[in-house]
DNA sequence: ACATGTGAACTGCTTCACAGCG
DNA sequence: CGCTGTGAAGCAGTTCACATGT
């Protein structure tokens, strides 16, 4: 299949979230034009960005919205459940640990782990804090599928190395550092001293 | 001045990130070569970018790493103080509340609001958490720069309204949700669910 | 008549390659 | 000679516009 650009990806993430809410509406066809003003897009930049992966459409009608969600739902591999580690056990961990949202997309949160023996054993929200050194006996074991990396910037190109050393393909990391990994394992950063950075740059550069 | 890409301004935020590292270690210049190897791009993107907003390097040597750092952190507008309210104090809220990321970069956390009676008056994070009825006059009195919203996402757009109605300028959303606002009104999102999406198509789609 | 699907045109970001200067 | 600064070329993502199917 052609490679398609992860801005395509991200669109088609919004516009799932916008034919769930259709669905339960009852609404049976959406048009290309109808998903872009919810999404802040044009017609053509759905219709392009679904089209790279089929004909859902019938001409002069719309999509009809509950294919058209399972459709999406299959494409994105949301169609299973996906077994999350998160890795530290701060402040943000304990909060993603607890974050509702991911559960209901079907990313389950099954350990939280964390070096400092002061943590470990201790309950963060719901989950009792694991011995990092468990970490590869567990993974073998549970076979997860993504780590959410919440650590202190230091740590992290040596905890991403053990990560992908224990088989993990995906990892998402909140720590404000830049990471090397092999081509095979995808990685996205979520940095928000980057984001408040650049409120910062349009707050002193609008005239 | 021209209009600058985003891609750019979130690379210079890395560069910073990078010669402050230099800096410390005392190494009086960098060329772009060692910038790029640092930050994934390459060379050449690292003088473009550099370039948009003036020659800052010299010929056969790099650039002077201290003054780079200090121009970097003037075209962010990172020489000043940024007041940041909070809103929501949940789980993400609090967390957010009480991350020292922040504050070391000159972004200041000064309240945490709510509109739940019973989370009002407590503490979240060294902050009393303040009633959601208070911000206007609040926001009047104290000038925040900064709304970092984490909230459900029912609730985004009319809290987002109301701002934008009291002066808020820029805006980091936690919130899963599409917003509308004035133009003059920068918004960034962070959309977790999304994320974990990405890497659902990335761990479903690899050949 | 209406709305999709898609080549073609366009826009804008990235990469190239080299002149220019220390 | 080394490394910057930058026009020009290349490429990727978006928008246009229309032929096509219902």
């Amino acid at each position: 299949m052609k490679r398609i650009a992860e801005s395509t990806v991200r669109r088609l993430s919004l516009y799932l979230r916008f034919l769930e809410d259709f669905e339960q509406r009852g609404q049976p066809t959406i048009s290309s034009d109808e998903l872009a003003r919810r999404g802040g897009t044009t017609s053509a930049q759905v219709r392009k960005d679904l089209s790279f992966f089929g004909s859902f459409g019938k001409r002069g009608l719309g999509y009809p919205v509950a294919e058209l969600t399972a459709q999406i739902r299959e494409i994105l591999g949301l169609g299973r459940e996906w077994k999350v580690y998160i890795i530290g056990a701060g402040k943000i961990g304990a909060a993603l640990a607890g974050y509702r949202g991911f559960r209901d997309r079907g990313f389950v949160v099954i350990a939280v782990y964390d070096t400092d023996p002061r943590k470990v054993g201790h309950p963060a929200d719901e989950f009792s804090v694991r011995d990092m050194g468990q970490l590869e006996r567990d993974a073998a074991r549970e076979k997860p599928d993504i780590a959410v990396l919440a650590i202190p910037a230091e740590g992290v190109q040596p905890t991403v190395d053990r990560l992908v050393k224990a088989g993990f393909k995906a990892i998402l990391n909140f720590a404000p550092a830049q990471i090397q990994a092999p081509a095979d394992v995808t990685i996205r950063t979520v940095n928000m001293a980057l984001e408040l950075e650049g409120l910062s740059y349009a707050l002193s550069n609008r005239d």
